[in-house]
RNA sequence: GCCGAGGUGGCGGAAUGGCAUACGCAGCGGGCUUAAAACCCGUCGCCUUCACGGGCUUGAGGGUUCGAAUCCCUCCCUCGGUACCA
C-alpha cells in the first residue's frame, strides 16, 4: 500500500464534509422519532451569539456531540436540542458604538454561527431550535415571571443593590466576581434602588440537597458554599436609653460565648444608627457611614484593610450579664448578612479581638484553654477552648455542649431563638436595559403593581428605539411604549421598563426544546413525561453558582407549580476544562493565541479538528491546543482511509488460525476499551486505543493472513467505533465499503470477553522488586508453576545464586517477586 | 488565608498499589521519488558500557509496603474557586 493514490482516491475532507452534512440535513437524520426506545436526553449548554464560534464552543459542543452519538448508536431516542442565548449586553453595546440595532446585530450573528455549527457536524435536532429573543420563547419567559409573582415568588422591594457603571445596570450578587462586575470587570458600587427579586432564598435548603443527581463534586462545593448554611441563634439586646424600645438583634453562631459580648457593632446601614447615636458622636458617626458609602466594595471587603468604626455613644445590656456594653459602628459587619448587627466576642472571634485592641475595648474570655493562661491578656482569641469560664452558673460547661445549653437557655428566657442564616440573597432580576424581556408589569397609580394579564403576553419590545452613549435604557425614554391602560381600572399607567437578567432565560430553556414551538403553552404535559429531565448536561464550570443554581431553583418552582415530577432538571453534570492556547494562557485577542476553527476546519477538515480536540488530554481538564499536533490526527485519518479503501486479498487463501484469533481478539479489546473510556468522557485515550487497531490492521493488509470475512468485520468494527468521534469520514467510507445508510443508524459494536480475553500472559519476574526476566504462560498457569517456571530461567539461578528466597508474591497473570 | 484540581521525556499526555513514559507531536536515520509533498519502516528519558548489561528517573524530603507516579506525613510550585458571612 506503499505510495501510489491516485489523487481522487485520496481523502479529501472538505467535498465529503459538505456532502454528508447536506444528506443528513436533508434527510432529518437526528430527528428524534418517537419509538420504544429509551429516551436520552443530551445537552450542551447553548451559546450567546456573540458572532463567531470560537474553539471553546468546539471544545463543549463536539465532545457532547460524540456522547450523544454514542448514545444514539446504543439504541436511545436521543434528544440533542441546540439554540441561542441571545439576549444580553453585548448586542447593546454593539448598538451604542456601531450604531446598528441590536436586533439586527443578533440576528446576522445568529445566521453566521448557524453556518458554523453545520460545519462541526454535531448531530443536533436543529428543528427544536429555540432563540430566547424571539417573541415566541420571551413570551413564555414572560409567563414564568407572572407565574412567579402569583407565587408571591417575585417581589419588588427596596435595595442596596450592585451597580455597574460599565454596563449602566443593577446585578445579582452571583454576577459580582471579587468586587468586579461579571461581564465587564467595572468595580461594582453599591446604589439604593427598587428593584426585582425571586425569592430563590425560599428553596436555599432545599437547593443544597445534591442526593437526587450525579453531579461533579466541585460544583456540589460551590455551591453549597455560595448557599452558606450557618447554624447559630438569634439574641436580642436591649438598648440603654429612655424612651427607645427597639432591640438590637444579633445573628451569632457562638450563642456560647455570649458572656463575652463586651462591645456591639452595627453596621453603617443599620436602620437603627440615627435612633441610637448620641447628641455628642452624631457628627462622626455621620462621618464615617458616610465614609463608608465611598469606599468601594473590593476595598470593604479586603482582609488587609485595618478595621475601623466609631462609638455611637449609646450602651446596650448584655441579656445574660446585664452588663451595659457600648454600641459601636464599624464596615466590618455588613448590613446584607445576618441581622447586619453582631454581639463581639474578642476573646473567642479574629475579627472581634482586632477590633477590641484598636479601640482599647474590653475582653473577657468565657473559655479557658489547655495552653493558655486565660487570667493574663490574651495575646489572640481562640475560637475552641475547654470548659466555659466567667459564665455565672454556666462554668465548667464543657465546650461541646455549651452551644446547645446556652440556647436552650436563652430560649428559656425569651432572650433569643436557635436560627438558621444563608448567606444566599433573593435573586435581583430586574436590569436597567433595553435588549431583554420586558418584565410584564404594568405600575398604576390606583392599582398598585399590576401583572399584564397572560392573554396580552407577549409584552413586545418596541423596535427601531434609540440609543444614548451615556447608556440609559432607551425603554425608559419611550413615552408611547411605556404609558399604558391598567388592565385593572383602564386609567393610564406605566408599563415597568426594567428588562429580565438574561439568567433567567436560560433557566428554563431545557423545558422548551421538549416542546419549542407550542403556542398555548411553554410546554405539553405529555412531552415533560416523555422527555424530561435531562439525563446528561455538559458545559463550562464558570456557571457553578449562576446558571447551575438559577436552574435548579426554576425547576423547583415549576415542580411546585405541577408543571414537572423530578426534583432536580439534570441529572448528570459534566464540566469541560478550558482550552487554552498555545501559550498556556486563555485564548484571547489582546494576547494574539486565537486559533480560530473556520481555518483549522479549511486546512484539516472538521473531523480532524473534533478528533484533535479531543486527543490533547482528558476533557475535564482543558489545556494548550496547539495545532501543531494536528498533523498526528491527519495521518491517522489517512491511514484508515487507506486501510478502509483498498482492496484486501488474501491471495494465498489460507488462513493462519494463530493470526485470525490475534486480530479477533485485538478487535474485542478495542471496542471494550473505547465503549468504556466514551461513557466516561476519555476521549483521548479512546482515539489511542483506536490508533492502534488503525495499525494493527494496516500490518494485517500487508501482510494477508486472515480471511476475508474477518478482515470485513473488523474494517467495519473500526468505522462504528469512530463514528461518533469522526463522523464524515467514517459516512463515507461505510459507503464506499457498499454498507447501508446510515453508519449513524447502526447499532453500536458488542464485544464478548472471551473472545477479548489473553491466552498467553507474559509474567515479569522481580528480585526484590527489580525487574529480573519475563516469561510467557498460558493464562490457565497456576501459581506454583509460574514459581517452577520463573525458578528455572538461567537469568534468576544467575542471580540467586545460593540464596534461598525468604518469600514469593505472585500477582496472578501480572508479576512474581522473588524476596531475598 | 481557606477550599478544590494538578506537577510524569524537548512538547501534549498514558498508567490510580505490580514492566513508568501507552498514543501522538517534534527530532534523528532510512525507504519510495528526477525532486518535493504525501506515504511507509526504524530510532528516540538520563548516566555508564565497544557490547551484553548495570545504575538512576514521575516537583522536594520522609514514611508505609515484597513492591509506590499511585497510599500517608511535611514542604515547594502552578491553575481554578472563594474571601471580614458573625
Amino acid at each position: 500500500m506503499n505510495g501510489g493514490n491516485s489523487l481522487s482516491e485520496r481523502y479529501q475532507h472538505e467535498s465529503i464534509e459538505k456532502k454528508w452534512q447536506e444528506r443528513w440535513e436533508s434527510d432529518a437524520l437526528f430527528r428524534t422519532s418517537s419509538d420504544n426506545k429509551k429516551k436520552w436526553y443530551a445537552l450542551t449548554m447553548f451559546p450567546y451569539p456573540s458572532g463567531d464560534l470560537h474553539t471553546g464552543h468546539w471544545y463543549a459542543m463536539a465532545p457532547s456531540d460524540v456522547s450523544a452519538r454514542l448514545k444514539r448508536m446504543q439504541g436511545h431516542n436521543v434528544l440533542f436540542p441546540i439554540g441561542f442565548d441571545s439576549f444580553g449586553l453585548p448586542a447593546e453595546n454593539a448598538a451604542i458604538k456601531q450604531n446598528v440595532d441590536p436586533r439586527t446585530w443578533t440576528y446576522n450573528n445568529i445566521e453566521r454561527m448557524h453556518g458554523q455549527l453545520r460545519a462541526m457536524g454535531a448531530s443536533f435536532n436543529w428543528e427544536r431550535e429555540i432563540i430566547t429573543s424571539d417573541p415566541d420563547y420571551y413570551q413564555w419567559t414572560q409567563w414564568w415571571f407572572l407565574q412567579l409573582f402569583n407565587q408571591d415568588l417575585a417581589y419588588q422591594a427596596e435595595a442596596a443593590a450592585n451597580w455597574c457603571p460599565g454596563c449602566q445596570t443593577v446585578l445579582a450578587n452571583e454576577q459580582v466576581l471579587n468586587g468586579n462586575c461579571e461581564r465587564c470587570d467595572n468595580v461594582v458600587s453599591k446604589r439604593f434602588l427598587k428593584q426585582w427579586f425571586f425569592r430563590i432564598t425560599k428553596y436555599a435548603e432545599e437547593l443544597l440537597d445534591f442526593s437526587k443527581m450525579d453531579w461533579p463534586k466541585r460544583i456540589e462545593t460551590m455551591q453549597t458554599n455560595w448557599i452558606g448554611r450557618s447554624e447559630g441563634a438569634r439574641i436580642s439586646f436591649d438598648i440603654d436609653i429612655q424612651n427607645v424600645s427597639e432591640k438590637i438583634e444579633v445573628f451569632t453562631t457562638r450563642p456560647d460565648t455570649i458572656y463575652g459580648a463586651t462591645y456591639m457593632v452595627l453596621a453603617p446601614e443599620h436602620p437603627l444608627v440615627k435612633t441610637i447615636t448620641q447628641k455628642a458622636y452624631i457628627e462622626d458617626v455621620q462621618d464615617y457611614v458616610e465614609a463608608t458609602t465611598r469606599i468601594s466594595e473590593i476595598d470593604r471587603l479586603s482582609t488587609e484593610r485595618k478595621k475601623t468604626g466609631v462609638f455611637t455613644g449609646a450602651y446596650a445590656i448584655n441579656p445574660v450579664s446585664k452588663k451595659r456594653v457600648p454600641i459601636w459602628i464599624a464596615d466590618y459587619v455588613l448590613s446584607t448578612y445576618g441581622t447586619g448587627a453582631i454581639m463581639a466576642v474578642p476573646a473567642h472571634d479574629e475579627r472581634d479581638f482586632e477590633f477590641a485592641q484598636a479601640y482599647k475595648l474590653e475582653v473577657i474570655p468565657v473559655f479557658d484553654h489547655e495552653k493558655i493562661d486565660v487570667s493574663e491578656p490574651l495575646e489572640a482569641a481562640f475560637t475552641t477552648g475547654r470548659q466555659m469560664v466567667n459564665s455565672e452558673h454556666f462554668n465548667g460547661t464543657l465546650a461541646t455542649e455549651a452551644i446547645k445549653k446556652v440556647t436552650t437557655y436563652l430560649e428559656e428566657q425569651q432572650l433569643g431563638e436557635e436560627s438558621i442564616t444563608y448567606r444566599l440573597r433573593d435573586w435581583l432580576i430586574s436590569r436597567q436595559r433595553y435588549w431583554g424581556t420586558p418584565i410584564p408589569i404594568i405600575h398604576c397609580e390606583t392599582c398598585g403593581i399590576v401583572p399584564v394579564p397572560e392573554s396580552d403576553l407577549p409584552v413586545l419590545l418596541p423596535e427601531n428605539v434609540e440609543f444614548t452613549t451615556d447608556g440609559k435604557s432607551p425603554l425608559e425614554q419611550l413615552q408611547e411604549w411605556w404609558l399604558v391602560e391598567c388592565p385593572n381600572c383602564k386609567k393610564p399607567a406605566r408599563r415597568e421598563t426594567d428588562t429580565i437578567d438574561t439568567f433567567v432565560c436560560s433557566s428554563w430553556y431545557q423545558m422548551r426544546y421538549i416542546d419549542p414551538r407550542n403556542k398555548t403553552a411553554p410546554f405539553a404535559q405529555e412531552f415533560a413525561k416523555e422527555w424530561l429531565p435531562v439525563d446528561q448536561y455538559t458545559g463550562g464550570s464558570e456557571h457553578a453558582v449562576m446558571h447551575l443554581l438559577y436552574t435548579r431553583f426554576f425547576w423547583k418552582t415549576a415542580r411546585d407549580l405541577g408543571l414537572v415530577d423530578a426534583d432536580e432538571p439534570m441529572l448528570r453534570l459534566f464540566n469541560q476544562g478550558i482550552i487554552l492556547g498555545t501559550d498556556g494562557n486563555r485564548m484571547s485577542k489582546s494576547r494574539g493565541n486565537v486559533v480560530a476553527p473556520d481555518q483549522q476546519v479549511e486546512k484539516y477538515g472538521a473531523d480532524a479538528f473534533r478528533c484533535q480536540l479531543m486527543f490533547i488530554g482528558p476533557w475535564d481538564q482543558g489545556g494548550p491546543y496547539d495545532p501543531k499536533g494536528m498533523p498526528g490526527i491527519v495521518r491517522w485519518l489517512n491511514r484508515v482511509w487507506n486501510v478502509a479503501n483498498h482492496s484486501y486479498t488474501n491471495k494465498s487463501e489460507s488462513t493462519d488460525p494463530t493470526e485470525q484469533k490475534n486480530l479477533e481478539r485485538t478487535v474485542h479489546q478495542t471496542i471494550a476499551g473505547v465503549t468504556e473510556d466514551l461513557e466516561r468522557f476519555q476521549f483521548n485515550t479512546a482515539i489511542s486505543k483506536l490508533m492502534s487497531l488503525t495499525s494493527t490492521l494496516g500490518k494485517v493488509q500487508e501482510n494477508p493472513s486472515i480471511d476475508n470475512s474477518t478482515w470485513h468485520w473488523a474494517i467495519q468494527t473500526l468505522l462504528l467505533l469512530m463514528a461518533p468521534l469522526a463522523p464524515h469520514i467514517t459516512e463515507e467510507l461505510w459507503e464506499l465499503l457498499g454498507q447501508p445508510y446510515s453508519i449513524h443508524k447502526q447499532p453500536w459494536p458488542d464485544y464478548d470477553p472471551q473472545i477479548a480475553a489473553e491466552e498467553i500472559l507474559q509474567i515479569v519476574i522481580q528480585i526484590n522488586g527489580k525487574v529480573r526476566d519475563k516469561i510467557e504462560v498460558a493464562a490457565t498457569i497456576n501459581k506454583d508453576d509460574v514459581e517452577k517456571r520463573a525458578l528455572q530461567q538461567d537469568r534468576i539461578k544467575e542471580l540467586l545464586l545460593d540464596q534461598t528466597p525468604k518469600k514469593i508474591i505472585y500477582v496472578p497473570g501480572k508479576l512474581i517477586n522473588i524476596v531475598v
